[in-house]
DNA sequence: ATGAAAGCGCTAACAC
DNA sequence: GTGTTAGCGCTTTCAT
């Protein structure tokens, strides 16, 4: 018996054929007739060979490993994004590393020299900080590509000398800006005039320009931004609501904050969708299960995942300036109705049943 | 500008130096006139110089990373077992290599074997399948921990001749046994006898001593063997409903079973808790948010993590047998109640607002 | 078709 | 205290 794990040298000694063969057969590259072939296998076999990755590694400076990083990996939407990547990574044979942010830059910045070091060969991260903590990332020739977001100060869409190397890198996005129209639209048709906001700068923009585009004046007070920790997700939701017990609907930018939103509605005894109408990113199990059941903005979380996986894994060097966007929807159940102003009573929609209808 | 990454050797050639002192005063061992140590840390910053994981790993044969394996990563309760060693493993520099299950025992097995190809260090695994398949891992001198379960035929009090190298495997564990006599005496003790289950085999056999312990008959058919897979959850849980209408009480042995149990039964139109009490393991958000609120048994989910983590990364060789067992508990809210026998009436603790209460 | 040999970047003896 | 050197296990020319 051995005492350790066989090497190649151990299995070209059995084999009676040098370590170079060996390598060829194992490796499927170059050619060696069927009787040495034969040899090395069976030699390998017997040994029970298991090639190192780390000489492998060295010798081609790769390590065929994936580098993921989301801002925290107990929000369902980011554990689902995190298995699309997953999964994908699965067919091919290739592991993934595994870092959260928790939305700190810093976090953020150490995590990619972590990767850098490590030799990760590619990373799909959804950006925390601003766009210059991933220059090292790109100098390393890392493949690199965004989901769910982008760094900030990175535009979508370059204009002019902006357009440095990160807005060569590939992005899979949700189309959140149809979406929260969409959102924006069905709380101004029911007649809301206070619609408040919660969460983060990108979405508060489209949020502003949905306003506007339903005619629906912006209120600076009603738009708070939160990014979604659970810690101080409650305190901001709650707060909102007591400084402006007038407000009539909240989407909220992602499910903590919805969440917070349910629980600190019903702690001030605001009774949705009476007193107040809430509309949610992210379509998650529980919305179907509390009462009354919840309207959502549902984004394939999993698909951003494995789309981005098979970009990152893929495409040699997809130099697609265009991100990729994936389609948002809004799904209507029972979590808003008609704004009842001052002590009226309304009676629309508020039958927790009244779910399924898709927008 | 150099054209690509700087390594050891140019640090030592730019600091006038041998590489061995470049290594030594990088890493902090062996000893370097503070002269020497500036020159280096100069030239090494200069160069912006990072020391490759590659070479290093090859040279000590081990690569610094940890591999964590949970069936899914998108259950709350694994991504809060993962939220808690990636946090440990941060904190000790560690890089986490994820995979996923799914409750495979084959593909833990291809994921075994990729970490013993790849080198890890250490392992913390909620294991799917059966014993044997550890055996590579022992071989490899990984070190390896146990997280909420262990594998199948593997007896938590190894018995004479039973314990193999793997009963020597250190192990993080809830003390599930203990949360399911609490959820199973508070039933008995509402007056419940036909009380059904709804889980892995682990916890099936603890119901059933339970069920003796508090004086109620077990019935086999209202024990259902589930693991939790989203796809299947549902109709488990519907079916049992059906089958046997007369089950007045259910404990669901996971977030996802008892997700689907409220689901099934809202479906059949059974109210909670006035036709059916569920109580279910983990203690999620939506628990609080569902109405009724949801009676569970929580579990220190990340802690359990955290703690796997401090094991497998701090104890040299932990030989303990004994597994660590992290208590669970009985949070009570409004989703059990007497049975209401025949077509009578319940009216006890259906306020969706009694909650907060511990037993 | 196959073997010998040269490293990949690093650490750890071992000399001095 | 510091430089020299020998590999770690693998892939890949380059001869043969």
């Amino acid at each position: 018996m051995m005492d350790h794990r066989a090497t190649i040298k151990d299995v070209a000694a059995a084999a009676g054929v040098g370590v170079a063969t060996v390598s060829r057969v194992l490796s499927g590259n170059g050619s060696a007739s069927s009787r040495t072939r034969e040899k090395v296998l069976e030699a390998a076999a017997r040994l029970d060979y298991r090639p190192s990755a780390l000489g492998r590694n060295l010798k081609l400076r790769r390590t065929g490993a994936l580098g993921l990083l989301v801002p925290d990996i107990t929000n369902l939407f980011y554990s689902r994004l995190a298995d699309g990547v997953l999964s994908c990574a699965r067919s091919m044979n290739e592991h993934v590393i595994v870092g959260t942010t928790g939305n700190d830059p810093e976090r953020e910045a150490e995590l990619i020299g972590g990767f850098v070091d490590q030799s990760v060969d590619r990373v799909i991260a959804v950006p925390s900080g601003d766009a210059e903590a991933w220059i090292p990332v790109l100098r390393a020739d890392i493949h690199l590509v965004f989901a769910d977001r982008l760094p900030l100060g990175l535009s979508p869409t370059p204009t002019g000398r902006d357009a440095t190397a990160l807005h060569k890198v590939p992005a899979v996005l949700a189309d959140d800006r149809s979406g929260i129209h969409a959102a924006v639209g069905y709380l101004a048709g029911l007649g809301h005039r206070r619609i408040g906001f919660l969460g983060g700068n990108g979405r508060q923009q489209a949020f502003r320009e949905a306003l506007t585009h339903s005619g629906v004046p912006a209120d600076d007070e009603l738009i708070v931004t939160a990014r979604g920790a659970r810690d101080t997700s409650y305190a901001a939701a709650a707060s909102l609501f007591q400084r402006r017990p007038d407000i009539s609907a909240l989407l909220a930018g992602n499910n903590i904050l919805g969440e917070a939103a349910v629980l600190a509605a019903r702690e001030l005894d605001l009774r949705v969708p009476k007193d107040v109408s809430i509309v949610m990113f992210d379509d998650v199990p529980w919305a179907e299960l509390c009462s009354p059941t919840l309207t959502v903005i549902s984004q394939p979380a999993r698909d951003m995942g494995y789309r981005a996986a098979e970009l990152v894994l893929r495409d040699p060097r997809a130099t697609r300036t265009r991100p990729t966007v994936l389609p948002t929807e809004l799904v209507v159940r029972g979590s808003c109705a008609p704004p009842t102003d001052g002590a009226g009573r309304g009676r629309y929609g508020t039958d927790p049943r009244d779910r399924g209808l898709r927008g």
